[in-house]
DNA sequence: GCTGAGCGG
């Protein structure tokens, strides 16, 4: 399993919206909108997770394509924190 | 109720 970072959308983008997207290349196993936690306003960036090949897939394919009229990014993400991810496929 | 760098409310 991948986490792909999404960045640049549109405000009125939902996770739905990305779902959407991403399942054109595979199954989708979350998705994560980034709001701002006092404002309750989207940060218009967010994660997805979906397994390793399609998760390249989708990054190759929707990297740098335009969402409601945005170039949105596309990239895998970054690992958080070590001691919370718990969930390894090893 | 707009805005616009960024890696998790």
């Amino acid at each position: 399993m991948k986490s792909i970072y999404i960045g640049n959308m549109p405000y009125s983008y939902d996770e739905e919206d990305v779902r959407e997207h991403f399942e054109q290349y595979g199954d989708v196993n979350s998705v994560k909108l980034i709001f701002d936690k006092e404002t309750q306003r989207p940060k218009g960036y967010g994660f997805v997770e979906m397994e390793d090949e399609e998760a390249g897939n989708a990054v190759e394919g929707l990297n740098g394509t335009q969402w409601g009229g945005r170039t949105i990014k596309v990239n895998e993400a970054n690992p958080r924190k070590p001691r919370f991810q718990v969930t390894r496929k090893w």
